[in-house]
RNA sequence: GCGGGCGUAAUUCAGUGGUAGAAUGCCACCUUCCCAAGGUGGACGUCGCCGGUUCGAAUCCGGUCGCCCGCUCCA
């Protein structure tokens, strides 16, 4: 498995991701998309609202406001849930929830080791003594913030209480250190609405994405006339503090979210969240991730979120261990439901059948862009051994990577060769994207185009012109490059648009049989 | 935020008190009829930032910012 360090540097190198804010010392938590990472990222959200919103009769799109009402998080409960109060170490600054601390102190491996010693030979004659020895000991190296380690004189006789009684004792479960009072921790960002500080507007920058849809259910119910079930796509920003953000785009602070508002009837829920499960874990092998790098993680009863019913985690294998894509949650009625209650509107559906008024279930596939984008940089990423050298290739999709082609000439001092080329690719990028390079031999110009994944290049020679000093005519065909297998094939100019096609399609196999191999000389 | 590691060219790294080096990459020209070819020339770093010690700091000290690993949170 690749090491994130080394996608960090050809990120870099090769203008897909840049730090944030870079000259001045860098942000953390905020990375920036550089000339081929914004035609990747751009790439992969076209991709998934292409085959979520306009290959579906169900779905419709939206684009809310980052900046909501305030009641928008007190009713979704992010106001409360999200502010759960944190208390903090002093001493090794880990954070806790502080409803979380008692039974983590009891858990703590140093907590154990005081039992232990307790319960011991010299425990049981002298408690305090043992205490002692143990903070002397393996204290050292399990609890070193712990009062009664950092000084002996310590007494140890509250310990000894609070051990004796099983009662929650106020030290970090990791190092022993001081904790803080419990204060609310803000998971939110917040901005003032308003020029004047003093009577603007406090309010959020959203968390998710999922609000901006459900507060619009009932306009884009009414406005398309769509029946239940039916789903609302959105693709925009979010804002979180992340306690520690990290691992180059998988963790940020600022973010981008691709999610979906399934809603359906109440007893449909189960299956349509099921049918979701299924579709969105198929969705990333088909443009080129592993299957073997994917997996679903089942939440466990006590993790699930205030308002699911049942979560399951799109999983992928990243260079830091498996970590989640999406998640696919079941939201039920809990939204909406909130939603009506602190707004007092009636947030329903009419059932024309039943002739009643019903609040739909939701399911809620939310995936992360950048997530998305890194999963795809970091398993397109191929190492080979060809001819003694290293080659550095993406191996991404056609329809994933930034580049589609690149025409290249071969010799670079002959004005015929070039001017074609020139051509050749002008009219290749009225449909993809394409790039032309002459700067350096056609091995380097090949390399290059490996290293940022494009799948194809063409090459325009002397023959495609013809050299009329030698008296041979111009043959109009042109040199086409496969990245992974470097198998090449010659084409007429004329064929190019339908070949190419062919190829993005993943039809090389075709191509390969129509028109007849170019040999790569040894 | 704490512990540990780290910060020198676009990248990877060497350089432990005497005013900066290598490899790769990049640019220009020449050469070259298909896989990082060759030649010639070239640009490039106030050594993360600020301060201190010193005759003199990339090097020592302090602070700060950022990165990586661990602890937590989720898309």
């Amino acid at each position: 498995m690749i090491d994130l360090d080394t996608i960090v540097s050809l990120c870099k190198r090769r203008g897909f991701i840049f730090q944030s804010s870079e000259i001045y010392g860098g942000l953390g938590s905020a990375w920036d998309y550089g000339p081929l990472g914004v035609e990747l990222k751009r790439n992969i959200k076209n991709l998934w609202w292409r085959d979520n919103v306009h290959l579906r009769d169900d779905m419709v799109g939206l684009d809310a406001a980052i900046t909501m009402h305030p009641k928008v998080w007190e009713a979704s409960g992010h106001v409360g849930h999200f502010a759960d109060p944190f208390t903090g170490c002093g001493d090794c600054g880990r954070y806790y929830r502080a409803d979380h601390t008692a039974s983590a102190v009891v858990e703590s491996k140093w907590y154990q080791a005081v039992k232990k010693a307790l319960a011991g030979p010299s425990g049981q004659k002298d408690p305090e003594k043992a205490v002692c020895n143990w903070a002397q000991s393996d204290g050292k190296k399990l609890a070193p913030n712990l009062p009664w380690v950092k000084n002996p004189n310590e007494p140890a006789g509250p310990l000894l209480d609070l051990l004796a009684k099983s009662a929650p004792l106020h030290a970090c479960p990791s190092c022993g250190g001081r904790l803080s009072d419990p204060r609310p921790a803000n998971l939110m960002l917040h901005t003032l609405l308003g020029p004047v500080e003093q009577t603007a507007l406090k309010v959020y920058l959203r968390p998710e994405t999922a609000q901006g849809i459900f507060v619009n259910f009932v306009n884009v119910a009414q406005s398309t006339r769509k029946k239940l079930p039916f789903g609302i796509a959105q693709v925009g920003k979010a804002f979180r503090n992340e306690i520690t953000p990290g691992n180059f785009t998988f963790r940020t602070r600022e973010f981008e979210q691709m999610e979906i508002e399934y809603f359906c009837m109440p007893g449909t829920d189960e299956e349509w969240h099921q049918r979701w499960i299924d579709e969105r874990f198929a969705w990333y092998p088909k443009y080129g991730i592993r299957k073997e790098n994917l997996r679903q993680r089942e939440h466990a009863k006590d993790e699930l979120a205030h308002y699911a019913k049942r979560t399951v985690d799109i999983e992928y294998l990243f260079p830091m261990g498996w970590s989640e894509l999406e998640g696919i949650a079941n939201r039920t009625d809990y939204d909406l439901k909130q939603h009506a209650q602190f707004s007092g509107q009636r947030l329903t559906y009419f059932d024309e059948e039943k002739k009643v008024h019903i609040v739909p279930y939701v399911i809620e596939p939310s995936g992360g862009a950048d997530r998305a984008t890194l999963a795809f940089l970091v398993d397109a990423y191929t190492e080979e051994q060809v001819r003694g050298e290293k080659r550095v290739s993406l191996r991404f999709h056609p329809e994933i990577a930034p580049i589609k082609i690149a025409v290249l000439p071969l010799l670079r001092n002959r004005p015929d060769v070039v001017e074609t080329a020139h051509r050749v690719c002008d009219d290749l990028r009225r449909t993809w994207m394409s790039v032309y390079d002459d700067t350096a031999a056609i091995g380097r110009l090949y390399r290059r185009q490996d290293e940022v994944g494009t799948p194809f290049c063409v090459t325009v020679d002397v023959q495609t012109v013809g050299d009329k000093e030698k008296g041979e005519t111009d043959d109009q065909k042109v040199t086409v490059r496969e990245r992974d297998s470097m198998e090449q094939i010659r084409v007429p100019i004329a064929d190019l648009p339908s070949c190419m096609r062919e190829c993005m399609d993943g039809r090389w196999a075709e191509a390969k049989r129509r028109h007849p191999a170019q040999p790569v000389k040894e």
